[in-house]
DNA sequence: TATTGTTATACTCTATAACTATA
DNA sequence: TATAGTTATAGAGTATAACAATA
């Protein structure tokens, strides 16, 4: 057992609110909950299903393993969405021809249009919070998160 | 501004893996696992249970109703976590003698030791993620999350 | 009437893994 | 053996609201 250097609080006496991961955690409730309010008049769509059909509206037509492996989606959490996508003709599932274990996936025209009038207001939104930003802090958040997100696989040491 | 056309992936529109939140949300997710997985052998300590315990442990004494105002947290919520945590002696909960509405809530000993063994682990957690960051990535996350957290109050415009 | 706290309902998300059918 | 995708399960978080007891 190697002796650690402690790592530099400088705030050791630092509450659980004050805690990075509990401020973030308020922010991302907060998140979900406008992202619910904005999705819920649009077919009931979940923030889940709008990711979906944004990917695949985005990819034009895609197959769910790629979906999978490009945004880091569990494959279960796909295949229950897009089976209620489908079922709502959103999406169409047309199996490939040379792979008979793939189905080859694109938005409906039904499912285009609801991507069609989605999209301009979560821009909006998206456009909303940047501008809440200053130019340093947009920076520093879209360098910082990626860092976060290394930082989050260290799991302790088994002591 | 001219009509945006949602072609697959142009340069001004931003494709959704670009937007901030899902960006923050991905974050958050590993964050919430990485949470797990140093709670988890702690008596099972679910991330919930753990704020909870925390918060209580910082309060010395407090209630369910300050705790679901400081905190921000829903009630119902609260109520089952906190029966679970009285369920194993972690939490104790007295009448209050001038309003008998009130349950008076204070770690035992039992939640005390266990607040104690895990507090220097999550705080080993933050430091980490602290130190992933830049001082002013860090600065500029700290002013850049409240911001947020106000942004996400906008609900977009009945149309 | 308002507040404290409990409970019920229902849905979503996450994680895991067993399972099939193809390749 | 590996991959594509489905399905089952279980736990956890979230939202809403009905409800009882007390103030």
């Amino acid at each position: 057992m190697g002796a650690e250097q402690p790592l530099p609080t400088g705030e050791d006496d630092q509450p659980i609110q004050g805690f990075l991961t509990y401020r973030l955690s308020r922010v991302q409730t907060k998140l979900n909950a406008q992202a619910h309010a904005l999705l819920q008049p649009h077919d009931g769509l979940t923030l889940s299903k709008w990711r979906i059909l944004a990917l695949v509206g985005a990819a034009g037509e895609t197959r769910l393993s790629d979906l999978s492996r490009s945004a880091d989606l569990d494959k279960g959490l796909l295949s229950r969405n897009l089976k209620s996508l489908i079922e709502d003709t959103l999406v169409a599932s047309n199996g490939d021809k040379t792979d008979q274990r793939v189905q080859r996936l694109s938005l409906t025209p039904k499912g285009r249009a609801l991507f069609d009038r989605v999209l301009p207001r979560m821009r909006e939104r998206q456009a909303r919070l940047r501008a809440a930003l200053t130019v340093e802090e947009l920076e520093a958040l879209e360098s910082a998160l990626p860092k976060l997100e290394a930082a989050a696989d260290w799991r302790g040491n088994p002591s």
